[in-house]
DNA sequence: CGAATGCTTGATATGGTTCAAATCCCGTGG
DNA sequence: CCACGGGATTTGAACCATATCAAGCATTCG
């Protein structure tokens, strides 16, 4: 374990640290975890179905994908992670992989070993409730793309994704306006259910009127109350501050 | 307390124990969990969004569904659940409800206080465990969801829907070939993605072709190989039999 | 028996797909 | 520094799966 990987677990600690209240103890406990850092080209299955993995995956930088597959081989992205997720906290309950997860672009990654995890988890319950809410986040995001996919229309769709990855990418639950998303228009495509060619059109028309601006694998938002409001979009459910909760539960 | 509150219990242990192994203390806690037996109408909004809650709720009979909104007010189911399922899980750790549940029959329910969940979770970490796995479990089922409103068309969104119910109804994980599923073809409609039009369309060809004949809220599946295949379905992601690590890990 | 809700069917419209080809972009090696 | 190659993007034209609108029918329930 090297001094950069503590540096990295930190990303770690502040996602949980954002959602959850951590005392110093359990903090720490999670700052010494052992980790293994890695690197995953783009393209590379990190996960295959059916595959059982025994560590889970901290994102460092880059972007992976967890994908869905047809009989016919077509693709459906059913979540997206950035740099400071933890692609695969649910393997630790779930060691199986019931989808692939594959990076999206070249990704620098830190493994960190269920066996590890579970021992933190056991020592300290409000370690395991933060892992259990971290999971219970994506969870959320996984629900709007549900809605997202089966009712809405390609620009809203696009939007709404678009809004997501800005509030995501951002790291005070403030939208980043201008982010890196090295992804292609068929990554887009099997993220939002439509096809490349589609998805091409569309993001055309969000350039003509001035909503956004995705090239080179970079999105600018022109303007984010205009493309919130198409996307359909509030970011209520990427929050899960509990912290006046768990104050209250100090207390009594 | 009442002993029929006891005896639903059992549903919940159950579901808990398929998924995860419990000692016979960690069963015992579960059984005497204080809770609080209520009925909700159909159509009758359980959990609204935004609202908090401070309490889960099992499913001892009926159905209960998740929905999402557009602005438009058209509506997603994102999950569907049956009696033995604890609609709520999640809710243990981000108590504000983010999409609403609505009963989808009139259904009774079984009350279980956060508080009352949190205490067994901190004292026995193999039911914290247990109870982000079965969480983990619904959203595998969500991913699928993702995949098959984003990419398949209409006749094998609703095989598939069809057949995991079938599963998820019976209790030994074979499916149930003719079980009750009380929900109108707009319900139907809003879990697939489509129209209720089309889904009455889509419903009668797959009787029409000896598939699976849904009518007066009973499926009755006429062959099971063939609706399978054309819903791509395979049952594992709703497995979570973890019976065999937990072994290892005592061995060591 | 009437009212409401859910189901069924037909006709028409459309958003998104498919296929195919041209162009752009960028990294690589000469 | 330029030419080359391969993936990614862009565009056009035809087509199709599903939506939309509208009406009639069936069931259930008070």
């Amino acid at each position: 374990m090297s001094v950069s990987a503590s540096a990295n677990l930190q990303l770690f600690l502040d996602r949980l640290a954002a959602r959850s209240v951590l005392s110093e103890e359990e903090q720490q406990a999670i700052l010494s975890l052992p980790t293994r850092a890695g690197q995953v080209e783009a393209n590379h299955d990190f996960v295959r179905i059916g595959e059982r993995v025994d560590h889970c995956c901290l994102i460092v930088d880059g972007m992976m994908g967890r994908f869905g597959q047809t009989f016919e081989g077509t693709r459906q992205i059913t979540a997206i992670h950035v740099a400071g997720d933890v692609a695969d906290l649910h393997s630790v309950v779930r060691p199986v992989g019931t989808s692939a997860i594959q990076a999206l672009c070249t990704t620098t990654v830190l493994r960190i070993s269920h066996d590890e995890l579970r021992k933190v988890a056991a020592r300290f319950p409000a370690v395991a409730e933060a892992f259990w809410r971290d999971c219970m986040v994506d969870a959320a995001v996984l629900s709007q793309w549900v809605v997202n996919v089966g009712r809405r229309d390609a620009k809203t769709r696009i939007a709404h994704l678009l809004c997501e990855m800005a509030v995501r990418t951002g790291d005070d639950r403030t939208p980043l306006l201008t982010y890196p998303f090295p992804v292609t228009q068929a990554h887009l495509a099997d993220a939002t259910g439509l096809t490349s060619v589609h998805v091409n059109r569309t993001l055309r028309t969000l350039r003509e009127e001035g909503m956004a601006h995705v090239r080179a694998r970079v999105v600018q938002i022109l303007d984010w109350n205009r493309l919130a409001e198409l996307g359909e979009f509030d970011a209520d459910y990427l929050n899960a501050d509990t912290s006046r909760d768990a104050r209250r539960r100090l207390l009594n």
